[in-house]
DNA sequence: TATTATTGGGCCAGATTGGAAAAATAAAGT
DNA sequence: ACTTTATTTTTCCAATCTGGCCCAATAATA
């Protein structure tokens, strides 16, 4: 009787190990596909670079499809959290401090995990299912939500005026495509972002070239 | 006489209808590679865009290699004319108006052929030889010649102050980043740079954005 | 019209692809 | 300890892609 009654198995079992090959296979497939792109990257090739043999793949996620959208939702989600959390910090900080605060994190985050810009133009070098994915699921909630503290800034005087949403995406492409690009920049330019410091000047021109007003003081 | 005697042929014939055929390879193959990097394009893939047949390739360009190669030596080269033909036409201008139609032959270019900056993407996920001839036969000419260009500008107070490295690398990413991005931010932004009124906006707001300064007037 | 550059179509052997199916093993739960 | 189930290993498959070859058809020009 276990489909009448102890039916549907409360789930006598779980995992352990397994949870740690799910998360390097994760790892390994953003590496991957961030530098491939989806055709470019095999399944093998992720499971070699996680150490773990390929029918694992299947195992746990059920396809490469699968796989690219489990890996693609753990960093947008890590991603955005990170967001989030630099505007709570901000809070009670005047409008320019906020946003500058935010454009840190963005800058941050991309820095220390670049695989996520790269991803993020893998996909949109053409039209794909994954691609509408990505939109739907975590880039027009992120636009949405920096564009709307944009406007403000640009009535202050604080951001230069235009349309908010091509000045949003400007920022966001001095952060993320510059990281993305940061093999070609340490060959052609000799700016090697590895260094904290370098990541933390581009975060700094990034603020001053795009929020070159002032908050206003109350004397 | 034209070689010893008749010996080897001193090239009698020529070509006609193959030049086309080379063209068609080299657009297709800039396409797909730009759309899905170099291990994710099949030489068949590339053939069928051109809507030729596949062994065309090896009797053109020796191989997949020399076939991205050639494709991207046209486009960089084409690119950098076009740089150079700006800076001629506006080598009469005051200095601001001089970078700024550098800026926006950058951004048309960018804007007319996505696909350089795909492709420059692309290849700079990883590092790979075709990077590093990248770098050295096209990006790095690029990049030291406006360089140069760009401290002065910083000097007058034209351009932002900070790294002119790194300046002009945030200024190359905003046109190049932003249109590798396209459709992207037509899903998530609503903003179509196939209407030219949308490229001439984002290459103002790079414009006002990165030259806040005026040039000095002899009044 | 003869010569030669190009193209067409077919084919190959080897490697790689994503995926499936058993078989073996490890970890609970009891 | 022993059973049950989750996870891993091993092996295999059918499809595709790889660079490359061949030889016949065709088109261009000298």
């Amino acid at each position: 009787m276990q489909e009448e009654t102890a039916a549907r198995r409360p789930a006598r079992k779980q995992q352990k190990r397994s949870i740690q090959t799910r998360q390097k296979l994760l790892d390994a497939a953003l590496e991957a596909f961030s530098e491939n792109g989806f055709k470019g990257t095999s399944t093998r090739d992720i499971a070699e670079r996680a150490g773990v043999h390929h029918p694992l793949i299947t195992y746990h996620f059920k396809n490469k499809e699968e796989l690219w959208r489990a890996a693609a939702d753990r960093v947008f989600s890590e991603f955005t959290a990170s967001l989030i959390e630099a505007r709570k910090k901000s809070a009670s900080k005047p409008p320019r401090e906020r946003m500058a605060s935010m454009i840190r994190a963005y800058v941050r985050y991309a820095a220390g995990k670049p695989a996520l810009h790269k991803l993020m133009l893998q996909e949109s070098s053409h039209s794909s299912s994954r691609l509408d994915w990505l939109v739907d699921m975590h880039l027009r909630p992120i636009f949405q939500s920096v564009v709307s503290e944009l406007r403000p800034l640009q009535e202050q005087g604080i951001a230069p005026p235009g349309d908010p949403a091509l000045l949003f995406n400007l920022i966001r492409v001095t952060s993320g495509g510059t990281l993305a690009l940061a093999l070609e920049i340490r060959n052609t330019s000799g700016i090697d972002f590895d260094q904290p410091e370098n990541v933390d000047a581009l975060a700094e021109m990034i603020v001053n070239v795009f929020l070159p007003g002032k908050d206003a003081t109350d004397d």
